[in-house]
DNA sequence: CTATGTGCAAAGCGTTTGCGACGGT
DNA sequence: ACCGTCGCAAACGCTTTGCACATAG
């Protein structure tokens, strides 16, 4: 996954997350630093679990219940985002745009895609008397390469 | 949301599930013909919990746990379907055909819709190279006109 | 009759919370 | 110095599992 294009730079997304911080009276600590870091360099929408493995070997003494109250305080604030996952785990991501997930059922490997054909056409008729909608997005599922490989061991 | 059209009737939902279950040699006990009976009448994609407590008035002595596991076994056999919902409850539906769904982010609401302009059009290039795409499904979320109201009140 | 499915109770897992200590601002 | 945040451990809610009994085929 290339950066720059889409993505905006880890750099970009440092600044303007402690920006948002301050403006939203969050102080700044090395654990959400931390974690939000972590979370922008990341291609694999990583679960709780896994950011807080990735963060010990930097920051040992960071728990995973702070890991925890970190990406709920942040997806509050809507500097973070959960993925629609029927996974008992919850996987996040730092990306804020538009953009859609293709995911792999059996590995549970998170794919990130745009698609501006699909971002263009306009609702259904009929939706707009449920109430206001908000987000749009499209989940794919299917079976990465790599596992219908294995399948083939099997 | 009416029946026909789109949803196939009842008897013939329950018709298919107990050819499907012969010929997975899964017996037609009296619990799962109830639970598949309960959640293919239900259009509201309800929860193992939910279900379980509409069919107790008529099966009083059926357990959670047998609501569960027959879930899970339903949908290993792909005669039901698991929802995605970053909630901790999942949700279920018997209705397999390709149709999308547009969740109320308060109240958990969930509506089905069809939109065949969204099925036409062809998947991005480049997402061929991931593996084989099974499913394609889209996931609006919003607020509902109701909870819009109630919002008023706070 | 035999293999599967059920009910019960207890464990499992990811996540949340209460509390005292710590550290930004 | 103060309030917000952290780490720890214990609680929580949804789901799964082990075991003995019941039941469909």
């Amino acid at each position: 996954m290339e950066t720059g294009k889409y993505r905006s730079s880890l750099q970009e997304k440092l600044a303007r997350f402690e920006q948002a911080c301050r403006k939203a009276g969050l102080k700044l600590t090395h654990q959400r630093l931390a974690v939000y870091r972590e979370l922008a360099a990341a291609t694999d929408h990583p679960s709780a679990e896994m950011l807080h493995c990735r963060l010990k070997s930097s920051l040992p003494t960071i728990s995973l219940d702070t890991v925890y109250r970190t990406l709920t305080t942040l997806e509050q604030y809507g500097l973070v985002r959960k993925v629609e996952t029927i996974e008992s785990q919850a996987r996040y991501e730092a990306e804020m745009h538009g953009h859609h997930h293709l995911i792999c059922s059996r590995c549970k490997k998170i794919i990130d895609f745009h698609w501006p054909d699909f971002d263009e056409i306009p609702l259904p008729e009929g939706l707009g008397d449920f109430g206001r909608i908000r987000n749009r997005s499209v989940v794919l599922s299917g079976i990465c390469r790599r596992c219908l490989e294995k399948k083939a061991d099997a």
